[in-house]
RNA sequence: GGGCGAUUAGUUCAGUUGGCUAGAACGCUGGUAUCACACACCAGAGGUCACAGGUUCGAGUCCUGUAUCGCCCA
């Protein structure tokens, strides 16, 4: 053999060379002008502080067989990296760091200073995810990759801020937010968890005003009382109705508070049936204050706390205390009024800031939002009307749901790191210098009453912002929520709000592949800007994958330290196993388990990736087989007369798996798709034909067309699963080339040859050779050959004896078998005798039934077994006819189930009864 | 509390508009160093389709309920 293929399949070697080759030939770049249609898909950016675990890898392998076999039918494709800057978890991580290399926080080295170390820590680190990306094999075009904060972005956030304010979509309002005490920021609900506490639970008696009763309430949290505006019963509650409308004293602070009803906070059964509201630091109590806005029975909402968890001026003599020192004073000083009922110990969940470990406060702050309503209204259409379609189909109800919902969106997040907001606020100048810039289009302004204006800048308008600033304007300190710029990435990363080419080109974009969990937070955003910016969806299609879980059943991510590192997998099983492996787990479900073990060396494997490994290996070595059998076959012109039935049949499975793949893909059924790859090529092609042509592979007459034939088969097989498993295709198409650069069928099947796998054409499936006569007769001849296997490892014969078979057969298959005698003769290990229509069994032989026929073995008689055997089959035969009977005797059958069913039945039971009867 | 989903072999998953004896991979059992591959080949065992009702000639599949688990939203 004079190829230098190892037997062995070796991943790392083939890899980075392969990739070098596309990266060097420019096979990834995009150009908006050449031909072909447009197909464009946009990376969902990872964060940049985090590293990509196998849920990312599952999200990119399948976009990069989107991508790759969009390429190779032609598209003009473009795929675009890019990374998110994530907002807050980046700026914890570099916090944290400061914190512990220089003992600092952010407002030591301020603002700019803490922006310039994120940059900083950003280009040290934010390669990371890049690299992995390419060890898994992803053909992005990287001289386009895209960071949400880069100036391209920026641009866009900018634009989009400002056309939104300008339309009156943004305004400006309080909200109670996840407050971190500590890093002095809001933080989002999934950044919270939470601890059980062991704290007290303290009964606070309220006197009523005008009597001589009082109430008791009980809190977890005395300290709040300084904030409460109302006490709540339940307007059912016979103990209490009566007070309805009058209301309390406060003690300490001595602020009259009224008795209001709501049934939603107050549960009668609970405790003593009232409930203290403090509606600026609970957000069931604030729920209450919006739902009596506006109403005879509204409350105030009082804020006692600084952004650094002190009581404020409203806490009266306790305004300065830190909120700990603020609660053991109220308690004392309300024991020594005499106005504690009782103290039970009390055990309740807190929540804490996962970024600080300090428990969380809900506060009040002023926060920009988005108005949804004019913004959801189109992204619902799209959706209904079938503009942008979900795969599969259930997840559009998600969707739907939450934008249905129209919740105003809160952008505001009191972190450095992001794109600042472009509003600044201060006292209406005396002047028209404003107004006249609003005028022109260089900024525009919101009243908030009295002279409060808030100015929102456009981009490039630097003239505008040092004028604000001149007369005393400051911005806004805060940022955007990072999904606000994320939002805007179909498009900004095409080039909006310049009117690009590749903007004209690509957009939309062709799909969306990403996770069910950010269907709200993102896909619906994107859809809301897309529409708002572009007046066009941003992607026709959304593919959700299933979710990649532990073997505990838990979804990997970063902060529970679960996820796998990809290159862990690549490291042990190639790139190409891992994405196979992938590929296969991408079915419609919602999760998959996947069971990880640890390595002596700390990395991460697990043997579902065997699959793969195992599957790279055949394919090495069946191209390796194919390859040293080729270079000594000269090739001859296609001629289809001398194809045999393995021939004709091979190639009728490969149009059907060509049909397949198409359907499976364009489903986005990526696991069908793996699948049907895998039966073809490893079922079909190595275990039946190429076991079968092995003989013709030698005969000098037969070997040109079976040649022909077998690389044309696995050509067509290389090119179908080089979008999953790029890099060894692609390795094993050169070698290939090196031996027989032409593997066309002439007109039957084109396959035109291509200098690389990557950019050749994608196989199409001609009709005219599926061939369903091939296909029936060579599954005949198969059962034969397994049935004749079966009696052998039955009975124990050597691997190498070939035995005697006698066969008894209806007239057409005998013509098969003494057709295809030799192909049986070698698959099974046997010498046929004799295959008739009329035969005697043989003396001494064990007999067994496959494919309509009697098979016969001379001399392998073993009474006992052969009695077993008998005894077992007659058993399943009278189940099976009994069965059949009972449906046919049925009436009901017969009259409404199909004719074929019930004529397949009758044959069925005939062919059932005959057999038995053979048996006797 | 509302929504979506899951429950099929030891494990991880398929199973199309209801229709042959419910499939695959890994693992397991027995056999095989055969000239592509032991990461292989040949053969085999293994399932009360979570549970209970219902619709139907016929239910893993459709309907109702129960249980357990997961995710999203409140």
């Amino acid at each position: 053999m004079s190829t230098e293929l190892p037997k062995v399949y070796e991943p790392a070697s083939v890899e980075s060379t392969a990739y070098e080759v596309w990266l060097k030939e420019g096979c990834f770049s995009a150009d908006a002008n050449a031909a072909g249609d447009p197909y464009c898909i946009v990376i969902p950016p990872p964060n940049v502080t985090g590293a990509l675990h196998l849920g990312h890898a599952v999200n990119n392998t399948i976009q990069d067989i989107l991508i790759r076999c969009h390429r190779m039918r032609g598209f003009n494709a473009l795929w675009i990296p890019g990374i998110d800057h994530a907002g807050i978890a980046t700026q914890a991580v570099v916090e944290k760091q400061l914190k512990e290399k220089e003992n600092k926080t952010r407002h030591d080295v301020g603002r700019e200073g803490l922006v310039e170390r994120i940059w900083a820590w950003k280009e040290q680190y934010g390669g990371r995810i890049l690299d992995q990306l390419q060890r898994l094999g992803a053909s992005c075009d990287w001289s386009r990759a895209r960071f949400t904060l880069d100036e391209m972005c920026a641009k866009a956030v900018r634009q989009t801020f400002f056309k939104l304010f300008k339309d009156g979509l943004i305004y400006r309002g309080k909200r109670l937010v996840n407050w971190d005490v500590h890093l002095q920021t809001s933080i989002s609900d999934d950044e919270i968890y939470h601890e059980t506490v062991k704290t007290s639970l303290w009964h606070i008696r309220y006197p009523i005003e005008g009597t001589d009763k009082q109430m008791v309430v009980a809190t977890t949290r005395p300290e709040t009382m300084l904030g409460d505006t109302a006490v709540a019963v339940h307007s059912q509650d016979p103990r209490w109705n009566w007070a309805i409308g009058k209301s309390v004293k406060l003690p300490l602070t001595g602020r009259s508070i009224p008795i209001i009803a709501d049934d939603i906070l107050v549960d009668m059964e609970f405790g003593s049936g009232v409930v203290k509201v403090t509606p600026a630091h609970d957000p069931n109590d604030y729920a209450v204050w919006q739902r009596h806005q506006g109403k005879e029975d509204q409350i105030d909402l009082i804020n006692i706390l600084t952004s650094d968890g002190k009581i404020n001026e409203n806490g009266g003599p306790y305004a300065g205390m830190k909120r700990d020192a603020a609660r053991q004073k109220v308690v004392a000083d309300l024991e020594s009024q005499g106005l504690i009922e009782k103290i039970d110990p009390y055990e309740t969940q807190v929540g804490h800031s996962d970024r600080s470990k300090t428990p969380v406060e809900p506060y009040l702050s002023d926060q920009w939002f988005v108005k949804m309503a004019p913004l959801a209204e189109p992204a619902l259409e799209v959706v209904r009307n079938g503009d942008v379609k979900f795969y599969p189909e259930r997840h559009a109800q998600q969707y739907l749901s939450w934008l249905g919902e129209k919740r105003d969106w809160p952008i505001s997040r009191q972190l450095w790191w992001g794109h600042r907001i472009p509003v600044w606020h201060g006292k209406r100048p005396k002047d028209n210098t404003l107004l006249d810039a609003q005028n022109r289009g260089d900024c525009a302004i919101f009243e908030s009453g009295g002279d409060d204006l808030y100015v929102c800048v456009p981009p490039d308008k630097a003239d505008v912002e040092a004028l604000l600033e001149r007369i005393g304007f400051v911005q806004d300190p805060d940022v955007l929520d990072t999904w606000f710029s994320s939002a805007l990435w179909p498009h900004s990363t095409l080039g909006w709000p310049e009117n690009t080419a590749d903007l004209r080109t690509w957009y939309p974009t062709s799909v969306l592949v990403t996770s069910r969990d950010i269907i709200t937070l993102w896909v619906a955003r994107m859809v809301m800007t897309g529409i708002y910016n572009m007046g066009k969806v941003p992607f026709h299609h959304v593919n959700i994958h299933p979710t990649i879980l532990d073997g505990k059943g838990e979804r990997m991510s970063k902060s529970k330290g679960n996820g796998v590192d990809p290159v862990d997998i690549i490291h042990t099983h190639g790139a190409d196993a891992l994405r196979f492996t992938l590929t296969q787990m991408a079915t419609e479900t919602q999760d998959v388990r996947l069971p990880v073990k640890k390595l002596a060396d700390g990395r991460n494997t697990s043997d579902k990736f065997d699959a793969g490994r195992n599957f790279c290996n055949k394919l090495w070595n069946a191209a390796r087989f194919a390859i040293s059998n080729l270079e000594s076959i000269p090739r001859q012109p296609v001629d289809p007369s001398k194809w045999t039935l393995a021939d004709r049949w091979i190639l009728s499975r490969l149009m059907r798996t060509i049909r397949e793949c198409d359907e499976a893909l364009s489903a986005y059924r990526f696991d069908q798709y793996a699948r049907v790859c895998y039966d073809f090529f490893w079922r079909d092609l190595c275990d039946w034909y190429v076991e079968a042509v092995k003989p013709a592979l030698k005969d000098p007459i037969q070997a040109p067309q079976t040649a022909n034939v077998l690389s044309a088969a696995l050509d067509g097989a290389i090119r179908l699963m080089h979008p999953m498993i790029p890099f060894i295709t692609e390795t094993l198409w050169w070698k290939f080339n090196e031996v027989r650069p032409d593997r066309s069928l002439g007109d039957k099947l084109p396959l035109p040859s291509s200098h690389r796998l990557i950019r050749a054409a994608w196989p199409t499936c001609d009709e005219s050779l599926i061939c369903d006569e091939s296909e029936t007769v060579f599954s005949k001849l198969r059962d034969l050959i397994v049935a004749i296997r079966n009696m052998r490892n039955e009975h124990k014969v050597d691997q190498k004896k070939p035995v005697i078979v006698s066969i008894h057969a209806p007239g057409d298959v005998v013509q098969h078998i003494q057709a295809n005698v030799a192909i049986i003769e070698l698959l099974a290990t046997c010498a046929i005798k004799q295959a008739k229509t009329e035969l005697l069994p043989p003396p001494d032989s064990a007999r067994s039934t496959a494919a309509g026929c009697e098979i016969y073995i001379e001399g392998l008689i073993d009474e006992a077994a052969e009695g077993q055997r008998l005894a077992k089959r007659r058993d399943d035969l009278t189940k099976q006819i009994a069965a059949m009977k009972g449906r046919l005797n049925n009436a009901g059958y017969i009259a409404k189930a199909p004719a074929h069913l019930v004529e397949q039945t009758q044959a069925q039971l005939a062919e059932a009864e005959a057999e038995l009867a053979k048996i006797g």
